[in-house]
DNA sequence: TTGAATGCAAATGTCAGACAATTTATGCTC
DNA sequence: GAGCATAAATTGTCTGACATTTGCATTCAA
């Protein structure tokens, strides 16, 4: 038996694939053109609904672009990081979701990371990037705010910290790790006092990067996870007593 | 105007995206199935080949999975990390090569992460991950290993190191910087002496992981991002030369 | 000569209907 | 009750057509 468990694959997977090795391998290049739904069904032997198909999976990874008119067609597409992020962030929240990861893991995994970002952070961050943070911590002092609010303001303050590290790849493969984080925060509801405590570990972390206090940094970090993960056991605390 | 740049979209990208959002939200949960794509072309008021475009859409992201057959049908896929790595690889890989990112900040990002779990992967590291870490590194140790074959035994390697973590959710985040690293690393060529020096610290981290030395193994990271920094300058040094 | 309007051609987007392939459920026979 | 044949439901694929969009060449007028 030479197939174990794979299944034959649809004609529109297998052209997929083929198309997208075909960029993976840099046979076709950044904003080249492919032929058109035409040539490609004739090319394959496949009728055109098959080939849209195909190029629509395509499509959904941001691998290539559409274009309609007389010039028209698919076209190798320039994955940008601004492309990358939704991607990324759904995939990444979805996992959680769907996997049973704990709270504990996931706050674990985002602030390891977030960690590994102080120095570079410290050292690089611009002061556009500090007042984003002074900026959130001031929104995140509104007695208004609602939970759900704070906790998207947070996100965006731990946001604006790994962009200080001032590498794409890094901010790229944390963004998945501390946007997932929101729903499962979403689960918390933060009273004033926790609220303050945050707020509190949130100024000290912009004033030890204004330093460029690297190891305040990640102390402040350890400490943020650490409260993170205790107000989560309570809440689920809670919710076991009820229940 | 109301839509300065925000193209029309497709109809197949509109039902993709609405039935995207359902799962997301919660609305429609694992394994739960969804309408035949009779039914879907009937409700959104398209047709059949329209709908079957926004399913292999989703399908592309294993949003979905598709079962043909009397109770078939396309159905709320569970994504595990498995499914979630090949798609997390092809994307970091583009990026990087796509987007101009120079060796130095993919090599950066990658050991500034590597280096977030290294106390972790101290603490946790189990004796068959351990044992994947020798034998990697015995196989590196062949000279007749090719250059290519060389990287792909690192890449094996660095992983080992990152699930030696036990957190699911960063060897999830940390697979992209790793392994799209690898089409970089691929541009080196290295010599015998290379090889032994990035040996010997692949070794002094395996021994310091087996002692739970943390810092020791975050120092050979180091070390090892140097080296290999420098291996890429002299690379682009003697293309240089030749041009 | 230049510029604008017009029509044409090429390409994707959408639709309708049909048939093929596959899988499960059903009912019949023994 | 077990086994087998049939039917039904569903996705996979094909064919052909029309709609829409867009660039380009042509034509006509200033």
């Amino acid at each position: 038996m030479k197939k174990p468990k794979p299944k034959p694959a649809d004609l529109s997977a297998k052209i997929a694939k083929n198309i997208r090795d075909a960029i993976i391998s840099g046979a076709l290049i950044v904003d080249e053109r492919l032929p058109s739904e035409a040539d490609l069904s004739e090319q394959f032997n496949v009728s055109r609904p098959t080939v849209r198909e195909a190029l629509k999976r395509l499509a959904a990874q941001s691998l290539i672009r559409t274009q309609r008119g007389a010039t028209g067609g698919a076209f190798v597409n320039r994955i940008s990081f601004q492309d990358a992020y939704p991607q990324q962030i759904t995939t990444s929240t979805l996992l959680l979701s769907m996997n049973d990861v704990s709270f504990d893991v996931a706050c674990e995994a985002r602030y390891t990371l977030e960690r590994a970002c102080a120095s570079l952070s410290a050292a690089r961050r611009t002061p556009d990037q500090l007042a984003s943070m002074r900026t959130e911590i001031f929104r995140q002092s509104q007695p208004a705010l609602l939970d759900e609010a704070f906790c998207a303001s947070d996100v965006a303050f731990h946001r604006a910290l790994v962009d200080g590290a001032g590498n794409p790849v890094l901010s790229y493969q944390l963004a998945g790790a501390v946007e997932a984080m929101q729903p499962l925060m979403n689960m918390i509801t933060f009273t004033a006092r926790s609220r303050a405590a945050m707020i509190d570990l949130h100024s000290q972390i912009a004033d030890a990067l204004e330093a460029s206090d690297a190891p305040c940094v990640e102390a402040c970090l350890t400490e943020l996870e650490r409260y993170t993960k205790e107000l989560a056991q309570n809440v689920l605390a809670a919710r076991k007593t009820r229940a």
